[in-house]
This record gives structure tokens, sequence and C-alpha cells, in this order.
DNA sequence: GTATCCCCGTAC
DNA sequence: GACGTACGGGGATACT
């Protein structure tokens, strides 16, 4: 790949700040908008788009050359401003603090100086990309050169001038001495504007090929106006033309983007009074790394005991092997203390030969005096993504790392749960610090054991900078949770989490590959036959899992009746094949094949791939910083969506089997949406039928259709069922009659019935989007937030969507946390009471347990209890538990 | 060849 | 356009 170099138009964003922003002044009375608007757009660049090469061009001041060419060139322009002109000197103090290259010559503007760098960089190899919105700039463009607009987010190349001017690139310059620039005070031809000049270039090329040619034209008034305006051309391409001779910095480093100076820039900012600016600052003094010691000796092993003996806390993190914490190894660690210094313990470097470099202290010796700390209860670990470290610590050095833990990720999650990025690396570069990145520490090495490879005193850098930038963030994000309120749920229910899902990972769940290779056998058979039979309904052989294949022969061949579209072709979802089946038996298989493909693909071929081929387990990981509502993610594989419904899904649960000697329990929230709906409703109906034990549904069903329970039948029961889920949704007769296939009117009745009989959910519906709407969040009863920036968009679409999450993330949320505090009361109660079962799974409102048999029935009792304790609403809580051979129902 | 978007389907 | 939260497979497409 290219090196890619950005080069900025630095005067028309200074020009725009200027004029975007609204007056702001420092308590002197200097005007200091442009200065703000303009760090504003260069911060954003640098944030967004983490250029490693990058210049700021600026015209020069003073007349130039063009206006030796022609004394009225820009004659229209108002001399700057002088509030903006005051403002110059501080914006070029802050690129030269930033440390930004900057581009800067007498008698030529900026654009030349894009002009000449962009062709000198581009000669040199390397891509270039030209930072603004003038058009003048696009006769840059080639395959090397692009130009991005960041006001509005657009990207120009050939294809697009191509699209906007239907001209090349290099036709751009003959194309605008055509038309001329009025905003330069260029002339060009009268009477010849766009469209025409289109014609001509499109016609003969270029501007000279028009006069060659002149006399081809039959329109006499044309030829007219060309002749006379034939100088006037000319002369506006010699001005429209850009310098590309401009002696510019050649070579790529002169380019590299620098570490910004924090004293000049503070000093800038406590001028200026930027507060948000010098906060980050004034939070982020880089050390200097002479405070980033290797650690090779006892002695200095011993000061750091001493050191950690009086501290309250310590910042760590861990260098290994592998990015599966499960089954990496230990290379280093690294501590950091106060923002003066930071260490790094080598302990698994190794030479290219794989032996182990000499100068390392052995692991025991580190765990000897660091373990007692990293286990002290009153030592509080800062860390980024902890859950890493601590498995690390379990797995490789067998160390419970206990204490407070304070993860700088997961408090970034909170504080903000639509955070763009919480990688440490992007946290701090928002806050104006490049890390150095992995990648650089690697160069390259695919090794997946890279890092034991790195020399040590890059490493060395490296995690400390790391454990550094996570302390820094710790003390921006403590005090922030304390404002937020935060701190309760971050302290008390997401820390004390991580060790628990840690412990779950570990674990792991059995699965039985005798019963996945049946599977996996029978499912492929049955898919070759319902292949054969699709082929032969169709006519022809295609890709049946193409959507795009499968409409053209359902809808263009077959000509079935097709339902709705969707932006790339025919929907061919269930609903619509459902629609169909009746009509055609291809549907039908297709149908039938897709559960199948389905369950082949995403469980049986996966969880085959994943299963640890020693213990026949499979591991998942859990997220905890992923849901914008606090519930928790699984990956690789989801053992949150293992299928349940269908009979040939269930038989993929068959697969999943307790450990030798073991049986599975599992506990489940009955209804608990439902409940935390009833709890913030209030609504009297609600409340009611939870306290007496109804079952919800019979219950709803009976008040929509205005009949006793006892006349419920099942049929009934769905729709009520229904109902009752799509209203925790925030559901719209649209989407019931959708659900249910009746017709809207009738989907409406239910509704209106449904919110009569329970008024007082309507009300909170009402009440819980009109709170979003002032205060612009939502949150859960322990706090959890949730931004919703779009509740008060003109965009219906988006607004609308935005009350649904406000209505659904409370209810989501809550239920979320309130599992979450399940959890830690089980581990508490597993602890305590010195259980025999193991945590394995949590699906959302569901945790599954390993434990033997003889077991059960006490540990039953003692987690149905701590569940449904786990937080007192004003209705009860009712947990379900199940104890089977797998995880089939 | 790799990354990303889209459609679709699984769970709660 | 219409029902919230996820993950992931596979096709199509864009980029390199």
């Amino acid at each position: 790949m290219k090196e890619e170099i950005y080069l900025i138009d630095g005067s028309a964003y200074i020009y725009r700040a200027y004029h975007a922003m609204a007056p702001l002044s420092n308590s002197k009375g200097l005007q200091t908008h442009a200065v703000f608007g303009f760090i504003n757009i260069l911060r954003r660049l640098i944030r967004e788009k983490n250029p490693r090469h990058l210049a700021v061009a600026f015209d020069s001041r003073g007349p130039v050359f063009r206006h030796e060419l022609y004394r009225d060139y820009k004659a229209n322009r108002p001399p700057m401003p002088e509030d903006l002109a005051e403002q110059i000197p501080y914006i070029k103090q802050y690129v030269a603090a930033a440390n930004i290259r900057v581009l800067e010559q007498v008698g030529v503007e900026a654009d030349d100086l894009i002009a000449s760098a962009a062709q000198a960089m581009q000669r040199a190899g390397y891509k270039v990309i030209i930072v603004s919105g003038d058009k003048d700039l696009l006769q840059l463009i080639t395959d090397d050169v692009v130009m991005w607009d960041p006001m509005k987010d657009k990207f120009m190349d050939a294809l697009e001038i191509r699209k906007k001017y239907n001209v090349t690139p290099d036709q751009l310059l003959d194309f605008f001495s055509l038309i001329g620039d009025s905003s330069d005070n260029v002339p060009g031809i009268t009477g010849i504007g766009p469209k025409t000049a289109e014609k001509l270039i499109n016609q003969f090329g270029s501007l000279d090929g028009i006069y060659e040619n002149i006399e081809s034209i039959q329109q006499a008034k044309m030829v007219d106006r060309l002749i006379e305006g034939r100088p006037s051309a000319y002369l506006a391409k010699e001005l429209i033309r850009l310098k590309v001779d401009v002696p510019v910095p050649e070579r790529l480093v002169d380019y590299t983007l620098g570490n910004p100076d924090t004293g000049l820039l503070s000093e800038l900012y406590t001028e200026l009074e930027f507060a948000s600016f010098l906060k980050e600052i004034e939070t982020f003094t880089a050390v200097s790394p002479e405070g980033f010691r290797s650690v090779q000796t006892v002695e200095l092993l011993v000061h750091i005991a001493k050191i950690l003996q009086d501290a309250e806390l310590v910042a760590i993190d861990t260098e290994t092997t592998s990015l599966d914490a499960r089954t990496a190894k230990l290379v280093g660690i690294s501590l950091c203390v106060d923002l003066d210094q930071a260490w790094y313990i080598p302990v698994g470097h190794r030479d290219a030969e794989g032996k182990l470099l000499p100068g390392q202290l052995e692991v025991s010796q580190v765990l000897e005096y660091l373990g007692p700390f990293l286990q002290s209860p009153k030592l509080a670990k800062v860390g980024h993504n902890l859950k890493y470290d601590y498995t690390v610590l379990l797995q490789d050095c067998k160390l419970a790392m206990t204490g407070p833990l304070f993860d700088t990720l997961l408090a970034a999650y909170l504080l903000d749960e639509s955070s763009r990025s919480l990688k440490l690396d992007d946290l701090c570069l928002a806050r104006g610090i490049r890390l150095t990145s992995f990648e650089s520490v690697v160069g390259g090495d695919k090794r997946p054991d890279c890092f034991a490879y790195v020399d040590m005193q890059v490493a060395c850098n490296y995690s400390c900078e790391d454990v550094y930038a996570a302390l820094l963030l710790w003390r921006e994000f403590a005090p922030r949770l304390e404002e937020m309120q935060l701190f309760a749920l971050f302290a008390q229910v997401e820390m004390p989490l991580v060790p628990i899902l840690a412990r779950m990972e570990i674990a792991g769940i059995t699965i039985d590959p005798e019963v996945l290779a049946e599977l996996s056998k029978e499912f492929s058979q049955k898919l070759v036959e319902l292949e054969q039979q699709i082929y032969s309904l169709a006519g022809k052989e295609f890709n049946i899992n193409s959507t795009q294949q499968l409409g053209q022969i359902l809808f263009d061949e077959l000509h079935l009746p097709c339902g709705r579209k969707t932006k790339t072709g025919y929907s061919t979802d269930v609903k619509v094949l459902e629609k169909l089946a009746n009509k055609h038996d291809l549907p039908a298989r297709i149908l039938d094949y897709r559960t199948l493909a389905k369950l082949q693909s995403t469980y049986v071929e996966r969880l085959t791939a994943l299963q640890d081929s020693v213990t026949g387990r499979v591991h998942t990981s859990y997220n905890q910083a992923v849901t914008a509502t606090g519930r928790l993610s699984s990956s690789n594989p989801n053992l949150q969506n293992i299928p349940i419904r269908s009979e040939d899904g269930n038989r993929i649960r068959q697969a999943f089997v307790p450990a030798a000697g073991l049986v599975f329990l599992s506990a489940d929230y009955s209804q608990i949406d439902l409940r935390v709906l009833a709890h913030y409703s209030q609504d009297p109906a609600l409340l009611r039928a939870f306290r007496s034990g109804e079952d919800i549904h019979t219950r709803t069903a009976a008040e929509i259709f205005g009949v006793s329970p006892l006349l419920i039948n099942s049929e009934m029961r769905r729709v009520a069922k229904s109902i009752n889920f799509g209203i925790v949704y925030g559901m719209s007769s649209f989407g019931l009659s959708e659900q249910l296939n009746i017709g809207r009117k009738e989907a409406q009745t239910f509704i209106d019935r449904y919110f009569r009989h329970y008024a007082g959910v309507k009300q909170f519906m009402g009440d819980i989007v009109a709170r979003a709407r002032k205060d612009g969040y939502v949150s859960t009863l322990l706090n959890r937030r949730r931004n919703l920036p779009e509740i008060d968009s003109s965009n219906r679409v988006r607004r609308e969507f935005s009350e649904r999450m406000a209505i659904n993330t409370p209810i989501q949320g809550t239920a979320a946390d309130i599992i979450k505090l399940a959890m830690l009361a089980v581990d508490r109660l597993i602890n305590t009471e010195q259980l025999s079962a193991r945590l394995l799974l949590q699906v959302h409102d569901e945790l599954v347990f390993e434990l033997p048999p003889a077991d059960v029935e006490p540990t039953l009792v003692h987690i149905r209890a701590a569940m449904e304790q786990a937080l007192q609403l004003d209705v009860p809580l009712v947990v379900n538990c199940t104890v089977g051979r797998s995880l089939a129902k």
C-alpha cells in the first residue's frame, strides 16, 4: 500500500472557520472564533483520518505572480477583515505547536504549493489526498491524487469529475478557462457557461483544439464570442493554471506528523482561553521517555514493590504471544502508578531461534514480588480491557487479580455507549495523543506470537506508553463517572463482572462431536436433495444462497407475484416466500433449504471449527462494551443465539452437553421485560397481573378479547403474546398486522384495546419519550445511559426510531442490569456457600450452570433466590429452573 | 485477494 | 417507513 500524504488548503479553512463560527472572544477582547474553528477542523481531520503525513498550505501575504499577469486578479475580493487578520498569527502558532508541516512562500498561493507538493510526492510514488473544497484544485487529480472535502465528506476523483463536469481532470483547466471564475474575478468568455464549455471541450478536446478547428463551428454567434474572448480565455488559463514548480519539501519524512508540543499548545490555549482544549492538554502532559524503564534486575523490582506499598492504584498492561487471552503466554508486564514514570518487566522475549533472551527476570520471581500487590484488595488496578489481562494472569500465571478494578474501556463505554471507537489508541488520539501503533512495533511480523520477538527496548517504550495512557484516561474518566452518577454502576456492577466473564470464557462448554457429526451428515444429505429439487423446479442450476439470482428466477422467470423490494432487488425473505409457498413448490423448498443451510453453516460447521480438540469445549467471548442498551454480547462462537424454536434447531442444542458426571442447570427469568415495564409504568393492571402470578399473555388476551381467561384458546394467546412483545419494542399497527398476518384495522383495534386496559403503559411511553426529548438521553434503573441525539430530528424516520429506542432502552437495559446483578449475586453465593455449580453461559435472561446431579436440589433453591432478589422491583421477579443432560428443551 | 455492505436468519 | 438488541454466513461489490 502506498503511503498517503494529506495536503490541506489552510487559507480556505481559515475563511471557512471565520464565517462558519459564531463570534467568540477572550477576556481581553481578542476575537478567537476563526482560530477555534480552524483548530477544530484540523483536530477532526487528525482524529478521523489519522494521517501519518500531512502539510498545511497558506496563501502568501500581498500580491502574487497572478497579479503581474492580470492587475484585477481577485480585485473583487474585499480585504481580509481586521478581526480575522489579527487571528492569523495564532493559527500559525497552533500549526507550529502541533508540529504540522507548513507550506508557505511569498508570491504564490496555497493552491500552487499544494499543486507543487502533490506533483512532487506523486512522482516519488506516494498517494496524495488534497483536503479542500476548492474546484481550482480539481485539475490536479490523477490516479494517485484525490481530493477530499471534509465539510461534505466527499471524495473527488476522475470518475466524480466526469460525473460532475463530464470532462477529464486534465481538461478541467481548459474547461474553467472558458467559463472563467467570478469569485477570483477571472473573466473567461462572456456567454459561455458550463454547458457550452462542456460541449466544446468534448467536441474539440482542448482550448487549443477549439481554436484550431474554429471554422468547423456552425453557429456564427458562438464563433464571434470565441474569437472575441480568445485573449481572455488564454489569460484565464494562465491565471487558473496552478504552479507546479514551487520549491517544496520532497522527502516523505518532511511531511511526517510529529507529536504536538504540549507546552506550546497549553500556552496558546491559555492565552486564547480555550478551556476545553486546555483541559485535555493539562491532563495529558507527556512523560519524558526517560521515565519509561525496563525492569531487568531484582533491585529495581524491589524498588517498585516499595512504591506499590504506598500506592493506592496501579495501571497494568500485559504483553503476550496471542490475541486469545485464554491461551496467550506472558511476554512482559508494564506498570505505572503516577504520571512520572512507568516500568516494563520483560519475561518472555525471544531471539530469532525462539530462545529466551538473557537479561530477563524469571516469571516466578516477578510474581513473587508483584503477586501480593496484584491480589491486594486495597490496591486498585487500572487497565484497558482488563478482562484480557485478568485472563492471561489467571491462565498463564495462575494468579487471580483481585482488588478494585478500573477498566478504562468499560468506563469509556459507560460514559458514551455510542463512542466511535473504544480502542486505547483512538481514545488517546481524540485527546491529542498519538500512541505508538502495535503495527509499527511488530513491523509487519505476521506470526501470532510476534510480540515475543520485538526488541526489548522497543517493547518497553510501547508497553509503558499503553499503561501510561490508561492512567491518563483513568484521571479523566474517574471524575466523569462520578459527575454523571455512573460510578456505582461502574464500580459495583460492571467491574466486578469482569472476572466472572473471564472465568465463564475460560470454562467454555462441552460439545459432543458425535452429535454434531451426525447432524452434519444428515443435514448435508438433505441439502443435496433439496438442491436437486430446487434446480429441477427452477428449470436450471443457480446459486440458491444468492438472493439476487433467486429473485430473478422467482419473479422474472416464473412470474410469481413479488412482494416487497429491497434496496438491491426483490425481497426473498421468509414472509415473502411463505406467501408464495402455496402457489408454487419452489419457494417452499427454498424455505426448507435456507433453514437447513443456516443450521449447517452457522452452527454445525462453526461449532465444529471452534471446538478445542483436546477438551472438546468451545469458549465464547463475552463482550461487555458493545450494545447500546447494556446487554452483553457473545461471539466466536455466539452462544446467545443457539436455535431453540424449531425441531431441527433443538437438535443443535442436543450437542451441548455437561462435562462427564455433571448436569446442566438453567435458570431463566420469566417475562423480565414486561415485569420491568410494569415497574416503570406502575400500570395498575400490569402490576396486579404480575403480583397475582397470572399468565400474562392469557391475561392480556382476556382483556383485548373481552372474555374470561378461561375462554382463551391458544390462538388468542398467541395474538396477545405478539402484542406484549411488540409493546416493548414500540411496535405500530403496521408491525403488528405484518406479524400476525391480519389487517391493519384489526391490529389497531387490538392495540387500542391493549392501551385501554393498560393505560399506564401508554402514559409511560409518552412520558419516557418526552423525557428523552428534554434530556437528550434515557437511562435504566441503575442509571446506565443511552444518548438519543436524533430524538429531535426533522427526519421523521430517524426521529421515530429514536422514540422507539427511548421506549425500549430503559426496559431492555434494566433487564440487562438485573441479570448482571444476578450474576454477581450468584457468584458471591457460590463462593460463600462453597457451591459446586459453575456458571457457563448468560443468554440475556438466562444463566446456565454445570454441576453434579447430587447438588442440584440445594443449589437450585439458592440460585433461584439469589436471582429473584437481585433487584427489588414493584413486582416480583420469577425464575424458572430446568435441569438437563443437554441444552435441548 | 481483502474489506465492506447488504440480505437474511438465529437468539432474547 | 412501519419492532428493540445482538452475531454471523454468504453474495455482491469496491478497493487494492
